[in-house]
DNA sequence: CTTCGTGCAAATTATTTGCAAAGTC
DNA sequence: GACTTTGCAAATAATTTGCACGAAG
């Protein structure tokens, strides 16, 4: 799925035009596949010279989390990241403590099979996980 | 390992006499195997008619921490909760997203080939990770 | 006397809210 | 015009820092 296709499923589900920042917001998160905090995405889109207010961004992140275009990934050091939430991308994290690197991974099919046996011994319906792993990359350890 | 025997091990680790604020700490994480936020932790201490500093709770969250005593778990709401780090209690969480009862699982085995796997792949030493399932439990559901 | 733990106030950081102006159908 | 998006300032919330003081070795 492109940004064109994002942007279309955006004017269907949310009943309007797509505006300028979710464009660009959505564009921008098409272009980095690791998750952004706010202000990791605020630079880049300074960069790209589209000018929004802090307020907007937070406001967009919940806005686009909502309808499920991103979702929201934490590293445990108080900030809120943010990702493009493709189905057919569903992935983990590597994030190395040392120099901030952070690494996809793909580990579903064991995932999916522990959930399954979460769900019938606990009677829990699981919706969302959250499974990131921390340590030293190649280079720093 | 019981209370006692961790004053124990914290006056060896810190070279000193463990403080009243640091024993009193520790056997709320004692007697609370679910993680605590600070302000959680907080009001357990007041019931026990324990009067500290929110600042000093956080110093001695972060020391006690630094000491392996303790362990940080996120469930992605901002806050920070600690939980005691017993080796032989190593667990994750099934945290209902609508009641927030939390209740503890076991599923070590299958993390840790999981945890195998990756750091041969790709070379990367897994220090920890976070692993929390969110979701609806029987009553919620 | 030096180190460590503590309290208190102020600072910082991330995030949210209220309200008015601007844009879109 | 009704509804959504945006900006700006102010409010919150969680956490951290600076500094002074008291207790313990």
């Amino acid at each position: 799925m492109n940004t064109r296709d994002i942007v279309e499923e955006l004017k269907k589900k949310c009943g309007s035009k797509a505006t300028r920042t979710q464009k660009a917001i959505l564009t921008i998160f098409e272009k980095n596949h690791l998750p952004l905090t706010e202000s990791e995405l605020q630079a880049k889109l300074s960069k790209s010279d589209i000018v929004v207010n802090k307020t907007t961004v937070y406001r967009q992140l919940a806005h686009l989390k909502e309808h499920d275009f991103i979702k929201e990934i934490d590293f445990g050091d108080g900030k809120k990241r943010f990702e493009l939430n493709s189905n057919d991308r569903h992935h983990h994290h590597l994030v190395c403590t040392n120099c901030k690197m952070v690494d996809d991974i793909k580990i579903d099919n064991d995932v999916i099979s522990i959930e399954r046996a979460i769900s019938k011994a606990r009677n829990f319906k699981i919706m969302h996980h959250s499974l990131e792993f921390f340590g030293l990359c190649k280079n720093c350890k």
